[in-house]
RNA sequence: CGGGGUGUAGCGCAGCUUGGCAGCGCGCUUCGUUCGGGACGAAGAGGCCGCCGGUUCAAAUCCGGCCACCCCGACCA
């Protein structure tokens, strides 16, 4: 690659608008151009990093004894109205129409294609299986943002494995667990293996691979202790067990005029927030829910969704709450309430003498025991994980950090099987229904988060792994034909030595270059030039860090494969 | 979808308040000088001022509508 054949120069200026680091970064170094909100073009630099981050991931797959296949992203809407995911999905789908008005999506993911194949299979001896393919995904996305992280149209690598029992699944869990430490490792990315919400997806363990980086989405939870860490979404912690003295017989009616607010009952009634009950009125499937925490507590909505199954849930309107309850929020309780369903968060369980509302505006009671006075219909963890808890495994503090999901992992089960009728044979010739597992990594979230760990002020600073020019050779000064001719055969050798290599033959500056190859994050740089092939030498200087040195114009190559074998050890 | 902001040369922006020749920096072309850390001089090229409509003798500028993009939130495998 000669940098003078490269359509797309590097900006002086960072672009505007581009607030994460590797956003300005890949768009300034001319990896990527964007086309419209949440779709991006890959540049020849781009590309060239997103063709090493599938060779690894392919690598990668192959090892555990996985599959690659192709499957379309146009699908036939039918299939998503099998698998039941056209009413989940909602606006997220892409959704079209052909000329002879047959209806189609925009895949999101490849579940309902698979699980078509995988109606093949009719022997339990052909199992397990591990199928993957690297594809564009579509998703309508609310809002695309930080350039590649969150974006419309991108490819996936996802991998379904299909097997016979819990045993194998389990099996074929622990496989792409492997793999996946061992591609983010390959990567560059300091990826940390934290427990998910399966969320929309179903199934029951689920692993996300989070790589921390303040461009991040997600937050988890990590002990910095023993290890522990979560999605906020998932995440709990050991609290501190409450003594509460036994109260009166009953409830007691409290007079609050004008208190709205757990602060308020707090500071004008003595009333510590983590002995008041705080009630909350979810819409859950159209069903009015009362949701309950502890008074400093929140509530955390994704474990609310993974409790009830639901995910069509909103907070209720303050009309349909006073039609519901007779009071508006400040004064809820669900003291008496016997015709509502009530979910109470495990922490109020066994509490005694606590304070909540009397569903009547102004008005509190006091003296509630949980177990006695509100018929709770299920207990679930709904609380909010906050930093500084401490860890349920050691007592460690935790503490919460942003991070992107570069990868996720979960044990599907059976939905998909179930739904489109895929049975084996077994031994004693029974049907068998394969359990699934589904595994995917972003491949250009993945550039992402690996500029994001490895940049500097001066640009990219990409591993040897990934990198669009592992070496950049420079000519000083393209006029000297004894440099050019010196420059032309490092270039050459390293060439055929198979290092991607990015001569650097343009008329430019010597400043202007070594900038440039700074910008792009070339791990390493050989500078050719009048000055020192005067006494038989060139220049090696590591991007990673800063170091120089010169050296003999035959030895050169040999020197930076050293150095190029070192960084990948 | 709610809130905020921005659309003017390839990129970054000024001009809009108070209507009157379309500007600046970078980049690009040509010539000359320069040449180991983003050079300098001279001469050039490059515009549907997001789109549609309105007001006006006259609109980048004022008014209305629409579109796009960005940020915060909601949302999200």
């Amino acid at each position: 690659m000669r940098w003078s054949q490269l359509h797309i120069p590097t900006l002086r200026e960072d672009p505007a608008d581009a607030d994460a680091a590797s956003h300005r970064l890949l768009l300034r170094a001319g990896f990527i151009r964007q086309l419209m909100a949440g779709h991006y073009s890959m540049l020849p630099l781009g590309m060239r990093v997103r063709a090493k981050i599938v060779d690894i991931i392919r690598e990668e797959m192959n090892a555990i004894g996985a599959q690659e296949f192709l499957m379309p992203s146009m699908n036939p809407r039918h299939l998503w109205e099998r698998s039941g995911r056209l009413a989940v999905m909602g606006d997220e789908l892409f959704r079209l129409r052909d000329r002879k008005g047959a209806d189609e999506v925009l895949a999101m993911t490849h579940e309902e294609v698979v699980t078509t194949l995988a109606s093949e299979l009719t022997s339990y001896r052909q199992l397990p299986q591990s199928w993957y393919h690297m594809q564009i995904k579509f998703r309508d996305e609310p809002r695309p943002r930080s350039g590649l992280i969150r974006v419309r149209e991108f490819t996936m690598k996802d991998s379904y494995s299909f097997d016979l029992d819990q045993a194998g699944l389990d099996a074929s869990f622990e496989a792409h667990r492997g793999a996946y430490a061992r591609i983010f490792a390959r990567l560059g990315i300091p990826a940390i293996q934290v427990e998910a919400s399966s969320g929309a997806m179903g199934g029951k363990d689920s692993v996300e691979f989070m790589c921390p980086s303040e461009a991040g989405e997600d937050l988890i939870a990590r002990c910095p202790d023993c290890g522990y860490a979560a999605n906020l979404e998932k995440a709990t912690s050991a609290l501190a067990p409450l003594e509460d003295a036994p109260g009166p017989a009953a409830p007691q009616r409290l007079d609050t005029p004008g208190v709205r607010t757990i602060d308020d009952l707090a500071t004008r009634h003595g009333l510590a927030a983590d002995r008041q009950i705080k009630t909350l009125v979810q819409v859950i499937n159209g069903q009015l829910t009362l949701v309950l925490l502890r008074g400093d507590h929140q509530l955390q909505d994704q474990k609310l969704i993974d409790a009830t199954g639901m995910t069509n849930i909103r907070p209720a309107q303050p009309e349909e709450i006073r039609a519901a309850l007779g009071a508006l929020p400040g004064s809820l309780g669900a003291v008496g309430v016997s015709d509502l369903p009530v979910i109470a968060d495990v922490a109020l369980r066994g509490r005694r003498d606590m304070a909540t509302g009397a569903n009547s505006d102004d008005v509190h009671l006091t003296g509630v025991d949980t177990d006695r006075d509100i018929r709770v219909g299920t207990w679930a963890d709904l609380r909010e994980v906050k930093a500084g808890e401490p860890c349920q495994r050691c007592g460690a503090s935790l503490e919460l950090i942003r991070a992107i999901e570069v990868g996720h992992i979960f044990k599907l089960g059976r939905k998909y099987t179930d739904a489109f009728g895929v049975t084996v044979l077994g031994p004693d010739g029974g049907k068998i229904t394969p359990i699934m597992g589904c595994y995917g990594i972003g491949v250009e979230r993945a550039m992402a988060a690996i500029a994001e760990v490895h940049h500097d002020e001066a640009g990219l600073k990409w591993p040897v792994q990934v990198a669009p020019a592992q070496v950049t050779v420079t000519m000083v000064s393209v006029k000297d034909e004894a440099v050019r001719t010196a420059a032309e055969s490092i270039y050459a050798e390293l060439l055929a030595a198979g290092a991607a290599v990015l001569l650097d033959d343009r008329d430019e500056r010597p400043g202007v270059k070594f900038k440039d190859a700074e910008l792009i994050g070339s791990p390493f740089r050989i500078s050719v030039g009048s000055r020192d092939l005067a006494d038989g030498l060139v220049e090696v200087v590591s991007r990673r860090t800063g170091e120089r040195e010169r050296v003999a114009v035959d030895q050169a190559v040999k020197q930076v494969q050293a150095l190029l074998a070192e960084a990948q050890a």
